[in-house]
DNA sequence: TTAGGGTTAG
């Protein structure tokens, strides 16, 4: 059958036949060795091939609309046809090709308010936001009044370039010529508004439309969850389902998201209820992982993994949401487990899920793991992202091999602000705080703005290495140079920069003189400081602000117990434990990790459950044996309680950093470096015994407790014993 | 020819 001669006598509305007739045409022109001899054999006129074009706009055929092009150019049909330029360029512009678009576009002399939608449409959807206002200007210059179709792609770009008042211009504009309420406009007007975080300007529009759709609720439910209010996202939705509108799926997308950010738990199961009741899940995986997030984050894990399990269909997001909620929940183990099957079950890992899996490697120190996943990262091609690179070198750095983290970064093809940031707090866990700072001079050199989670990582490099006066420059510079106002974070590297260097009393002078209330963190951070020094005074300052604040935290209880036991006064310990006990809190168990051929080790403090117990506690005894014959004296001002001196020294035997050390050197090879991670700070005891264990055994120790890194080298420490 | 949605590095 001759395909040019039935297309003749097809009815314009029996559009997939006319498509199916048509692409068997354009085979064969396009394919064709005779193709100037096809096209005169078969010829189209412009309104079929107008019809094709609109067909291959809507499905976005980039590939059949180029042919089409290139058959109508052949036969000749478009010169001076506006009709079809304009069709093309419309084409071109959806599909995102803009400079294909362009040309067509500055061709036509008669342009139609339908062609500079369309350009001004293929601008701002496909990242050219600029270029598109720019044409949205040149056409009100050539006489175009803006429209209806014109208004939401403008309002667009702005909200995406964030030109406040551009946007505000322009709806100003939409007011003048009577679109204000136009429902696309209006709604255009609410997304925009969003964009520049102005949730009262789009409440107000809002609240004043006199007529709303779906789109209008979602939009400013979305508008409030994306601008951190929850709450409202909430009572907005609560007045959505008053007013009878159906939910449809973006409207429970967004709710979710809120339910998410609040832990509510009982308002994401009821989602969940009305999702289940109306069978939506079954056609959408967006929102199956919607709510597998929402119960992660919850603390629903289970619910999550149930969902999860459930799953007719699991799609890459679906891995991610869990991995991610694993991690989330503490639980890197799991979510390290989930990740090989999911590569098991031949689920492509992306950008997400590499990033997920770094997350859960420095959380348990799981280096070899994340050298594993290096490799996997290079296999599938994210080997210069800069969103990967940048999780590699925190990866690396919180695992201990901060050489590793620097080759990745000065192997970085692209680096962004988040890249450098990554790379300065590596330096500072690693105590080279004037590393730190020198890269944070050599980022300004090249012109990159610092942010303010910038200047926590240079501050926090400084508090590691005890930088004071560097750090303190830097600290006014933020507001000197960069006109940036410190915050919480800032104040309290300041607060513990000044206070674990000895300067109690200035540290003090800066809580009191700050600008903002300082926080139960800020008044942990000096305590801390005073147990280092032994100023029992200042500590009970710090102590009563922390404990006015109900703080459920463990933490500065036992600091106060500590620094009491330290200077033996048990009845104050007493006081201070039964306060703990009054208050139901409990303090966590101290905890290692080591890994052992990609297999990581849990020690608890005291564990005997590990299959080597006898030997690790053999040695242990050997080794305590060992460092008494080179003179080691315990320090038992670690220990909470009042128990005899021996009992306290064996109570710092079982303490589980050192299981895991003498595990080490059980398991490892002679001259083998050691990495153990501790949930906790390493005591002082701990602290001497690892120095002269490096030094007996011949090994490097690498560290890492709840605040920093500890290379244990020939019976030193790299902190300096500051820390 | 128009607007709104899930996982994501310091």
């Amino acid at each position: 059958m001759n395909g040019a001669l039935t297309l003749q006598f097809l009815k314009p509305h029996n559009k997939k036949m006319l498509c199916k007739k048509l692409s068997f045409l354009l085979q064969i022109h396009s394919y064709s060795t005779q193709f100037t001899e096809n096209v005169f054999k078969y010829p189209l006129n412009s309104v079929q091939c107008g019809t094709l074009l609109q067909l291959f706009t809507n499905t976005k055929s980039f590939k059949k609309g180029k042919q089409l092009h290139a058959l109508v150019i052949s036969s000749g049909i478009i010169l001076n046809n506006t009709y079809l330029n304009s069709k093309l360029s419309a084409f071109y512009a959806i599909c995102g090709s803009m400079t294909d678009a362009r040309i067509l576009f500055d061709e036509i002399i008669l342009k139609s308010s339908f062609l500079w939608n369309f350009l001004i449409r293929g601008y701002a959807c496909n990242g050219f936001s600029l270029n598109s206002l720019l044409l949205y200007r040149e056409m009100l210059s050539f006489g175009q009044k803006a429209d209806n179709f014109t208004y939401p792609f403008a309002l667009k770009a702005c909200g995406d370039l964030m030109l406040v008042e551009t946007g505000r211009k322009i709806h100003c504009e939409i007011v003048i010529c009577g679109l204000e309420w136009d429902i696309y406009v209006v709604n255009s007007l609410l997304a925009m508004y969003l964009k520049f975080g102005d949730m009262g300007a789009a409440r107000r529009l809002f609240d004043r439309m006199p007529v709303r759709d779906s789109t209008s609720w979602n939009t400013i439910i979305s508008g409030y969850t994306k601008n951190h209010d929850p709450v409202e996202a909430l009572s907005v939705f609560v007045l959505m389902e008053k007013s009878g509108m159906r939910l449809d799926c973006t409207t429970l997308l967004s709710i979710l998201s809120a339910c998410a950010d609040l832990a509510a738990v009982k308002q994401g199961k009821e989602i969940h209820g009305h999702v289940v009741r109306n069978n939506i899940t079954l056609s959408n995986n967006f929102l199956t992982n919607s709510l597998i997030d929402m119960y992660c984050n919850c603390n629903s894990i289970v619910g999550a993994r149930r969902l999860f399990e459930d799953a007719t269909r699991r799609d890459t997001v679906s891995w991610n949401s869990m991995i991610t909620g694993y991690n989330r929940s503490g639980d890197a183990f799991e979510s390290l487990r989930l990740f090989c099957q999911m590569v098991l079950e031949g689920a492509g890992p992306d950008q997400v899920t590499l990033i997920a899996v770094l997350g859960a490697c420095d959380q348990i120190t799981a280096l070899q793991f994340g050298m594993s996943i290096h490799a996997c990262i290079v296999r599938n091609g994210f080997g210069t992202n800069t969103v990967v690179g940048t999780s590699l070198i925190d990866m690396y750095a919180k695992c201990g091999s901060l050489c590793c983290s620097c080759k990745v970064f000065d192997e970085m093809p692209v680096k962004n602000l988040v890249s450098w940031s990554a790379m300065i707090v590596g330096f500072g866990l690693h105590g080279q705080g004037r590393e730190a700072i020198a890269l944070f001079h050599e980022m300004k050199a090249k012109n990159i703005m610092p942010d303010k989670i910038l200047f926590t990582s240079v501050l926090l490099a400084c508090s590691h290495a005890g930088l004071v006066d560097e750090g303190s420059k830097i600290f006014y510079q933020m507001a000197e140079e960069y006109n940036m106002k410190p915050g919480l974070d800032h104040y309290s590297c300041m607060v513990d920069l000044l206070g674990r260097s000895g300067n109690l009393d200035e540290a003090y002078a800066f809580i009191k003189a700050m600008e903002v209330k300082p926080t139960t963190n800020i008044w942990a951070t000096l305590l801390a400081s005073c147990r280092v020094h032994r100023n029992v005074k200042l500590a009970e300052i710090a102590a009563q602000n922390v404990f006015d604040m109900n703080t459920k935290v463990v933490g500065p209880y036992i600091c106060l117990s500590n620094i009491y036991a330290a200077e033996k006064r048990w009845d104050d310990v007493e006081r201070v434990r039964s306060m703990v006990r009054w208050k139901g809190l409990k303090k966590p168990p101290g905890c290692s990790f080591i890994e052992l051929d990609k297999v990581v080790h849990r020690f608890l403090v005291g564990d005997k459950s590990h299959e080597q117990t006898e030997a690790i506690y053999g040695k242990l005894e050997d080794l305590s044996q060992q460092l008494k014959e080179a003179g080691y004296m315990p320090n038992t001002s670690s220990v909470f309680y009042d128990v005899d001196g021996v009992v306290k020294e064996k109570m710092l035997w079982d303490h589980s950093e050192r299981l895991a050390i003498a595990f080490a050197l059980i398991n490892t090879g002679p001259g083998m470096t050691i990495r153990i991670t501790k949930n906790l700070r390493v005591c002082v005891d701990c602290h001497t015994v690892t120095k002269l264990i490096s030094k007996l055994m011949g090994r490097e120790i690498i560290m890492r407790d709840a605040h920093r890194f500890h290379h244990f080298r020939d019976g030193f420490c790299s902190c300096g014993d500051y820390w």
